[in-house]
RNA sequence: GCGGACGUGGUGAAGUUGGUUAACACACCAGAUUGUGGCUCUGGCAUUUCGUGGGUUCGAGCCCCAUCGUUCGCCCCA
């Protein structure tokens, strides 16, 4: 009986899991910058989190992962991250008894049953932040400089802001009416899945991939923002300038969830090698939602990045210089390994890493294994080393070796490594 | 869910209209060098085995069907 995993799932081997934990360690460090504390959920919710009764998008049923156990709860593995957040924010009561807005911040697994691609598993990552609680350009302005300068720290360079605002409730909803008049009398010139569309969320033909070059949507109308809705965009717009973060106006983004209000934004790669997967992450501001599992009439905005797709960039753009080093690589020519085992968990215990050869095998290929590991120190035990307390110890940089008293080992490797960096 | 491509050792891969021994390279192991690696040379290295299961054939890695997986695009991307 053989297995594999899961189609849409993968293995995180450690070669790769070196370079997920940059990509995480630095988002943490990202976090406690910008005042986010890190926040973990259930892997899985009561359905109703991810799914609102009058959800009007198009995907949310089949592409979850939902169960139920017990025949009764239906169970959902959370397929993205703002919904449990939120539920979390709600169920805490943190709008009562915390200073607002609410900085949180996530590293999580996320599930979808989508026909896996590249940049595109069924099981993977975001790092997202949400915040809570206010609504001020100065906030959007921020969350979208936590992600860009993430995005710049790790060292990325084909990538590039696009920004867009929905508008408030009021004009948003004055929108879709203008496009749904706009439409109506073309709807036959529009494709099979835009004409259902105009029912449920005329934005999005906007963003449609087939009707998206066509004159009639080229030319529909744009949306007539509340004085309101237009300032706080400006707002948005001139903090972004002052952070010094560039960003294009996409007039046509328009993010999928339909509880997003005033602004959205995405960054998108531009390097080849994204494929069409080339949303590294995305987000925007949500007026509504809050309000909707069940808390205070209160606002928030939040982004979640795609992990794995951003690994992908980072491995075609060659941004990982990943060297794994070892301090010391013990060999034992002695047929009894009880001198060399004592030693190599003696240098264990002073900090220095350590390997030790396991079991009998020539010299040569001892110093094959320490090369492999890329060793800093050689340390040879053989019979007269264990006779006479000792180590033989050469150091691969400079090809010195000297025998050394075993007290005085760690003592003397401190000695090469400082003399070394002068 | 739909359409195209692909699936050969640890890795990258050759394999011509089905024809007998699955190339080549890297990596790995051993030796030359019996306590000193990186270079060189020599030898070894795919349990009838080509994702898996059936079928056609005297004969299948090559053809057919199914299945699993990968990949590219569509859909979708919370």
């Amino acid at each position: 009986m053989s297995y594999q995993t899961v189609k849409g799932t993968y293995d995180l081997l450690p070669d790769r899991m070196v370079k997920f934990n940059i990509l995480s360690d630095l988002f943490r460090q990202f976090l406690n910058l910008y005042g986010y504390g890190e926040i973990k959920t259930p892997v899985f919710e009561y359905t109703g989190v991810f799914q609102k009764e009058n959800d009007t998008s198009d995907m949310v049923t089949k592409e979850m992962y939902t169960f139920s156990p017990n025949g009764k709860d239906s169970l959902t593995l959370r397929p993205e991250g703002t919904a449990g957040v939120i539920r979390s924010f709600v169920e805490n009561k943190m709008y009562g008894n915390n200073e607002l807005p609410i900085k949180l911040g996530y590293i999580e697994e996320m599930f979808r049953h989508e026909r896996p691609q590249k940049g595109r598993q069924r099981q993977f990552t975001q790092m997202g932040i949400e915040c809570v609680g206010d609504k001020d350009p100065l906030i959007d302005a921020e969350v979208i400089a936590l992600g860009y300068f993430y995005i710049k720290t790790l060292g990325l360079q084909s990538v590039k802001v696009l920004i867009n605002t929905l508008g408030d409730n009021e004009s948003r909803l004055q929108y879709k009416k203008d496009l749904i008049d706009y439409f109506a009398p073309h709807k036959d010139e529009l494709c099979y899945d835009c004409q259902t569309r105009m029912e449920k969320n005329p934005l999005r033909i906007l963003d449609c991939k087939i009707d998206r070059d066509s004159d009639l949507v080229k030319n529909a109308p744009k949306m007539k923002l509340t004085e309101n809705s237009a300032k706080y965009f400006e707002d948005v717009k001139h903090y972004l300038d002052v952070l010094g973060i560039p960003y294009e106006i996409d007039d046509r983004l328009v993010r999928g969830l339909d509880y997003y209000t005033d602004t959205v934004f995405e960054v998108v790669s531009t390097n080849e090698a994204s494929g069409s997967q080339a949303t590294i992450f995305g987000g925007g501001r949500y007026d509504n939602l809050v309000k909707e599992m069940g808390g205070p009439e209160i606002s928030g905005i939040g982004f979640a990045i795609g992990v794995e797709r951003l690994l992908i960039l980072c491995d075609a753009e060659e941004i990982f210089d990943i060297k794994n080093s070892l301090d010391c690589y013990v060999i034992n020519l002695n047929e009894d390994p009880d001198y060399a085992l004592s030693i190599a968990e003696e240098l264990r215990n002073n900090s220095f890493s350590c390997e030790m050869n396991y079991y009998k095998r020539s010299l040569k290929a001892q110093f094959k294994s320490s090369e492999r590991k890329n060793a800093r120190f050689v340390l040879i035990i053989g019979e007269d080393e264990v006779k006479e307390g000792t180590i033989t110890l050469k150091d691969t940089l400079t090809k010195a070796q000297e025998s050394v008293k075993r007290d005085e080992l760690t003592d003397r490797l401190d000695q090469l490594m400082e003399d070394y960096y002068e």
